[in-house]
RNA sequence: UCCUCGGUAGCUCAAUCGGCAGAGCGGGUGGCUGUUAACCACUAGGUUCGAGGUUCGAGUCCUCGCCGAGGAGCCA
């Protein structure tokens, strides 16, 4: 059965035969007596060649006077060219014009600044630089899902409403809840640790929200996280999942997306690298080797964004940071059986100055000693009633992590700023569109 | 929140020491039978972010404000 219409990417496929293309117009030269009509429909690209000659009159006057971005239908005959970048033209022989803009497309051939194009941003994505980016993030969501699930993980969502509070108040949004405050959730780690103890190895996928004023290339208010949270695992288990669920999305990227990498001009080297095993650092050893580079931050002090620049571009793949100081961490995450001033904990970085991917912890299972962490840091007991009765009814020994989606994606692509790599970036002074 | 930079045609940007506001793209008109950000010719297009100030004269200097970007801190 012939379908009403073909994909621009199903043409090669359908050489010498006649199909009808829906799409919209995004580039359009002509030569006085032929017109080159650039068509995308989403799935591809194509140009339909109208000779005037070889149509009606008044057809090709009609294709004369379409503006940029026109949704149009084309029937033509699929032909092979060595000149064309898929292989195959449409010799146009009809076109139905199912809108004609009246103004002129506001997204021109040069380049915009980056405030026009955020501006523009439900017009941007029609651009081939964008469309790759997004093709990108879907491999990247769909191998990060099903990696886990063809190994027996559980997908259980954590809630975006939260009245409890996750990591500390700071960086939260807070919302009208009826009568009470409620907050947007900034991860749903705490909720998958309940759900690992009900299922042993699950992950949550899910918006989450930072209401902190950073104004940086790294960092949007609104971001996806995969947060797996596996029972009976513990900190060297976590890290060579989240080693294995790397490699596997990178390479997955590098089967599937070779053209969308070519059109983002990303050098694939540095990809191809992506395999275990990963370099692991202490902690102490990350401070010293940044020492010996020159960097001042003190023993005891979290890593500045300069300091973990530094550190990747000493390594050819991604490289482990490990047990952080405890006071530099939050309240859940495991105490070093060897120091109690340290905490089993790992922060996974990205090469060539990606930074931050992956963050994550063995989590404190212990009762008292969680109830303790949670009285320094001044947090709401009550909040944390449930959370604690997780240490109370069968503690176990578990572990996880959480992996910011554009942060991947923008390493992966090679972009500059964070912001291309999700369809509707929030930015602190950016809600719209 | 702090530091730095910027705001000139629809868009991207020029404008020397404070001295006639200019180019490319886009638009319009015409030309071109293989263009690839097509090309060629002509053409229209301006409250120089706003409010004050200095000056014979301000896009340019000063003050305040608004908007945006880059970075820091924090984090994924």
């Amino acid at each position: 059965m012939n379908a009403p219409w073909t994909a621009i990417k199903d043409l090669p496929s359908a050489e010498g035969q006649e199909v009808t293309v829906k799409g919209w117009l995004y580039n359009m030269r002509s030569s006085g007596k032929i017109h080159f009509l650039q068509l995308r429909d989403g799935s591809g690209t194509v140009q339909g060649v109208m000779v005037k000659q070889d149509v009606p009159e008044e057809l090709f006057v009609v294709a004369k006077g379409l503006w940029l971005e026109a949704s149009v239908e084309v029937t033509g005959m699929v032909r092979k060219d060595e000149r064309a970048p898929s292989g195959v033209e449409l010799t146009v022989t009809g076109l139905v014009v199912l809108q004609n803009p009246t103004d002129e497309y506001p997204i021109g051939k040069k380049d915009h600044g980056i405030d026009f194009l955020l501006d523009h941003r439900h017009l941007w994505l029609r651009s081939s630089r964008q469309q790759a980016i997004m093709r990108i993030r879907d491999r990247i969501i769909w191998e990060a899902r099903s990696f886990l699930h063809d190994d027996g993980y559980l997908l259980v969502d954590s809630p975006i409403l939260s009245g409890a509070v996750g990591e500390g108040a700071s960086g939260l949004f807070e919302l009208d809840y009826f009568d009470e405050k409620a907050y947007l959730a900034q991860t749903g780690q705490l909720y998958a640790e309940a759900a690992a103890a009900a299922f042993g190895k699950v992950y949550c996928f899910g918006p989450t929200f930072r209401a902190e004023k950073s104004k940086t290339r790294r960092h949007l208010t609104e971001f996806w996280m995969l947060e797996p949270e596996v029972a009976f695992y513990g900190h060297k288990e976590n890290m060579d999942l989240q080693e294995r669920l790397v490699c596997h999305i990178v390479a997955r990227v590098l089967e599937h997306c070779r053209p969308e990498l070519r059109m983002l001009e990303r050098d694939t080297t540095p990809l191809e690298n992506v395999k275990p095993p990963f370099h692991h650092l202490q902690y102490g050893e990350a401070i010293d080797m940044l020492h010996r580079l020159g960097s001042e931050t003190p023993y005891g002090s979290d890593l500045g964004n300069e300091d973990e620049t530094i550190l990747t571009q000493q390594f050819d793949r991604p490289v482990f940071i490990e047990c952080y100081p405890k006071k530099v961490k939050a309240f859940y995450m495991k105490e070093h059986p060897e120091n109690p001033d340290l905490v089993l904990c790992d922060d996974l970085l990205a090469p060539e100055g990606y930074g931050e991917i992956i963050g994550g912890s063995q989590r404190e299972d212990d009762y008292d000693r969680l109830l303790s962490r949670i009285r320094e840091e001044k947090l709401p007991e009550e909040a944390y009633d449930w959370y604690l009765d997780l240490r109370k009814y069968g503690t176990f020994v578990h572990s996880g992590f959480g992996m910011g989606i554009e942060r991947v994606v923008a390493w992966v692509c090679g972009l500059q700023h964070i912001r291309e790599a999700s369809p509707w970036p929030r930015t602190i002074y950016r809600l719209n569109p």
